[in-house]
Order: structure tokens, then C-alpha cells, then sequence
DNA sequence: GTCTATATTTTGATAGAC
DNA sequence: GTCTATCAAAATATAGAC
């Protein structure tokens, strides 16, 4: 297991103080203070307090990028690739679960990087709902709104990060299995 | 209908201004600048910022509270009550989309109701608990995991309010019978 | 790599005139 | 009910010593 470098500390603690109290509420100082050193001394590792938003939100949206795209291009049936798509949170999410929450929360907050987060996620949105729209035309899915469907199943996934941690008995597996059952052989015709 | 007073109309606008950047990432300032006021105004109709936050989630806290308790002392079958839950969430999200925002996202900069939103959250999800383990001991519910059940449901209908707005073509009746169909059909043995 | 000291801006909120 | 003026605290960030 690789050294954490001190600015890769930096940025975990923050993510944990962002799920916390979200981005704008949490000072340098409240970071400083959480690392055991003096605000100042943060500027020596990052650059801004900007800088580990980027940090934190940016990798993880390319992270569901890259696997969306390998779901995409497979030649799974539509139900394999929403399997898929829940395994994929799932694992990202219990890797990362302070951070999904910036993700989730304080996307809003970044400023040179807004534009290619949005742009990154409504084309993640625009592939999720292709799979729906292809399942329901070769009939592996119900011919319920598709919008909706989309709606359901991807807020649920998104906000993963909220629940697993308080499940820490909870095998990863079985939880995306269970995931599967509810959210996917629910509209499975 | 009643004229708005003009705390109200206060508490209206910082609702939507929460909504968008998070109770944090909003001044006094911002506020006022909606209002089409100076910031030094505002504190002739309202005590301080965290008044106004306070009077946007604890009205719906409530609100949701009621419904649940109705629900809840009905003699209705488990899936009809889960029906009821769903429409709950569908009235009250589309009747104030904005301070669904402040309830989801900015609870926890709530100070001396804290305890008490708190405490309204977690009788909330034990009512809601008891209506699932009570459909599965009834047979009326599939035996899955009723937390998993519980959070999909929850997590779906609590962000109604990302979602409701861009549908405003939407009917809510109808919204309320898909997502029944999608949530508790899927779960209906 | 961390510190103290500090610059600069912004914040929530108050006082008092109109 | 709104304004101008202002306060006191807190914010991000930098400079320079050790």
C-alpha cells in the first residue's frame, strides 16, 4: 500500500469535514485544526481551498465516467448493464464515501471545473437513459416513463454514500444484489 | 388566497437561494439583493439567518410528521399505506420544492432545533420501518432486507424535489401512480 | 514543513436618520 | 420599512522566520 503524500491527507480529511458540514461551512481552519497543524500551513500542499474540491470531485466523476462507458460498449442485455451500473456505485461509493458526498452536495461550488463536471454528468445521465430506452424497446423492461425509472434508480445510487458506512457488517456483494432485486427486477418485465 | 407578508415573502426567496448554493454559500447580502433591499433591512421583519432556516425546515418537518402519523393510524393494507407515503412526498415536494432543498441539504446547520428535527426524522423512518416489517410478516412484501427497501423508497422520494421542477407538464397524480408502480409494485410480491 | 503575524475581504448584525 | 454607516468577528490567503 502506497504512502499517503501530506496533500492526499489534506484532501481525505477535508472530504470527511465536507460530508460533514458540506463545502462552504467548513474553514481552513476547521481543516488545519482537523490535521493537527496551523491553517497556514495547509498552503505549503495546496494551493486554494478551491483546488481540493477539484481534487475531490473531479476524479470521482471521471472514476463513473470510465465505467459507464466500459458498461456502454459491452454487449450485455440492457438488465446485465444496469447490474452493472449498481455495481459500479457501489463499489465507488464504499471506496470513496466522503467524497461522494462533495460530489453530490457541492458540485455546485466549483468554478473553472463546473462546466466539465455538468458536461460529464449529462452524458453519464444521457447513457443511463439509452440502456432504459433500448430495454424498453426489445422489451426486457417495462413501458413505464423512462425518465422516472432513471430518476429512481440513479438518486438511489447516488446517495449510497449516506447509508453504507452505517452498514459496515454489509457485504458489498449482497448489497448490490439486494440493490439489484429492488431497484432493477422491479421494472423487470 | 392571503396576501404574503413580507417575512414570508423573505423566508420564500432565501428558500430559493438555499436551494442553489446551500444555506452556507448564501449572505445576507444575496438575500437582500433578491429582495430588491439593503442587507440592514432584512432584520426589520426577521431576527437573524438561522430564524429564517428554522422556519423553512421545521413547517415541512412537520408537515411530513402529520402525514405520517394519518397514515400510519389508518387501517389501510400495508401497500395502500405505502401508496399514501408516496403521495405525501409527491404533495408536499411540489408544493415547495425550494425548502425541500433546506431539509434535505441543510439540516445540520439547524442550532437550537436541532435535537428536535432530529428526533422528527428518526420517528419518521420508524414508523415508516414498522409499515415494511409489518408487510413482510404479512406476506403483502417480498422478504428482502426492509432497511434496503426503506432507503431506496426514502432516498428516491426525499429528491423529489430536483426532479419535480424540470416536469412541470407533469401530472402529479400520474407522477404518483408511475412511481408507485416503479417503488412498491417492484417490491410487491 | 510548520510557525507567527498580518493583509484583505466578507460576514451577520446593530444604531440611528428619514 | 428602508436607508447609510458601521462594528466585530471570521474568512481565505500570503510573507517571512525558523
Amino acid at each position: 500500500m502506497k504512502t499517503e503524500t501530506r496533500q492526499e491527507e489534506i484532501i481525505r480529511v477535508a472530504a470527511k469535514l465536507f460530508k460533514e458540514k458540506g463545502y462552504s461551512a467548513v474553514t481552513m481552519r476547521d481543516l488545519a485544526k482537523a490535521m493537527g497543524i496551523k491553517a497556514a500551513s495547509l498552503y505549503n500542499h495546496i494551493n486554494s481551498k478551491q483546488d481540493i474540491l477539484n481534487a475531490i470531485i473531479i476524479s470521482l466523476a471521471e472514476e463513473f465516467t470510465e465505467g459507464m462507458k466500459l458498461i456502454q460498449s459491452s454487449n450485455e442485455s440492457c438488465i446485465d448493464k444496469l447490474k452493472k451500473i449498481i455495481e459500479l456505485h457501489v463499489r465507488i461509493s464504499s471506496q470513496n464515501i466522503y467524497g461522494m458526498a462533495s460530489l453530490n452536495n457541492d458540485w455546485m461550488h466549483l468554478e473553472e471545473k463546473l462546466d466539465y463536471y455538468q458536461k460529464l454528468r449529462v452524458d453519464y445521465e444521457d447513457d443511463f437513459r439509452i440502456i432504459l430506452k433500448d430495454g424498453i424497446a426489445s422489451g426486457e423492461i417495462v413501458n413505464a416513463q423512462p425518465e422516472v425509472m432513471m430518476f429512481s434508480i440513479l438518486t438511489t445510487l447516488r446517495s449510497l454514500y449516506i447509508w453504507v458506512p452505517k452498514k459496515e457488517d454489509l457485504n458489498l456483494v449482497e448489497l448490490s444484489n439486494t440493490l439489484n432485486q429492488i431497484l432493477v427486477k422491479g421494472i423487470n418485465k
